[in-house]
DNA sequence: CGGAATCTTGACGGATCCTTAACGCCGGTG
DNA sequence: CACCGGCGTTAAGGATCCGTCAAGATTCCG
């Protein structure tokens, strides 16, 4: 059953869609402000998201931007803007449709499975195991031989990056892009250090490691 | 260069629509009709589609399952028709957007490019094989019998440009100047050096090479 | 305010990669 | 048949990149 996360300040509207979603299958969960949705999305990451861009406490891009920090979900944005602007600066903020109010509910659940559609995944792997360590994505958890491993902040943005995007190689610019911002391209000294730091905590042997390997050059690369 | 197929029947909107996308670096093809726009999309695949749901021949909806039963390029249907059952119809036949006319070119722009970040793989394969190795391109990694092959950055991006482009011939100076720079179209002896290797890494028998063929006095090319 | 955790910075040895040069092979040519 | 240019191969040197360590700076939290 694909969970749906239905972010809206208007209590009718928000009562109203998770009555149709879930007489239409769906696991529903709702949110009425932005700090709410990111927790709820976060707490049980969404097979989809119907957002609202006029929400009290944050702009609803703003959200957008920092969902799709660490969630590929689907988001589909409701506004009452009907401004060319509003909608370009939304689909390119990380959203995947934008619909104006107000709008049909047939029309709304059609683009949900169009969306679906195209994202098989809707239920991503909340966790990534190796024969040595296991990556919780969704508690922000490690444990090597079912210790929990101490991973500070910056350690588990590059862990994160890296572990999903099993076997793809990630260079160093977009580590360093992700994680200290785009400005820090130049940095690469701070990736040294940190994947140092994760082997020594992840790596049975840290001189050749078995899971976080080098490219020299390039960048790095999760094996599983 | 990701190709568009635009489909329409509509000359002037036709027209507007290639200047546009070509200004923006798409490689635009143009359909005025159903029957058109299969066999032009059967031809040269495209990365996308923009497909009008009132064409003189056949039903916009007609075409668009013919095309879904081989194609999985993203579609976006244009319509006159603001008719709710029009868009889920629609949406259920396969497309994955639906905007009404008359509509702003920037939010077409903008949903094309939605589209387009959640289909990657319909653009270009994201890994060439032979029957000796696989190069994924998405990964950036050579697989050997099933194992790992380690490459340099610069044995990448010769391979790459070769595997790019297969059974095309490269020149030495194409090949030079585009991983060593413009400046470098002279020094062939890079060339010989680093094809040598390469071959040493993917072929069985390096003095006969069945997949980095040379082409005496002009370049090279990749054959699958 | 003070201590602890985390981040930044710099330096060093070692590993990896790029460049360069030399040599043998082959086919074409005078 | 000798010569010559283009190609394949190899190996050594130097340049670059990476892993590691530790100390200082900063932030976080009680």
């Amino acid at each position: 059953m694909t969970g749906v996360l239905v972010v809206d300040d208007d209590q009718h509207l928000l009562k109203a869609l998770r009555i149709t979603l879930q007489a239409h299958g769906y696991a529903v969960e709702t949110a009425a402000d932005g700090e709410a949705a990111l927790i709820a999305a976060s707490r049980n990451p969404p097979g989809i998201v119907v957002l609202d861009l006029g929400l009290p406490d944050m702009d609803g891009a703003a959200v957008l931007r920092e969902l799709r920090r660490w969630s590929t979900a689907p988001v589909l944005v409701l506004s009452a803007r009907h401004g060319s602007s509003d909608k370009v600066d939304a689909l390119d903020a990380g959203a995947d449709d934008y619909i104006t109010k107000p709008f049909g509910l047939e029309e709304l659940l059609a683009r949900l499975r169009a969306l679906l559609r195209r994202a098989p995944e809707a239920i991503e792997p909340s966790t990534v195991d190796t024969p040595e360590f296991s990556v919780d994505l969704g508690r922000r958890m490690v444990t090597r031989n079912g210790e929990p491993v101490r991973l500070t902040p910056t350690e588990w943005s590059i862990l994160e990056l890296l572990v999903r995007n099993p076997g793809k190689l990630i260079t160093q610019q977009q580590i360093l892009a992700s994680v200290w911002g785009p400005a820090y391209e130049k940095e690469a000294n701070y990736l040294r250090v940190y994947m140092a730091q994760l082997r020594r905590k992840l790596e049975a042997d840290t001189g050749n490691p078995r899971h976080l390997l080098t490219e020299a050059g390039i960048g790095y690369r999760f094996r599983p």
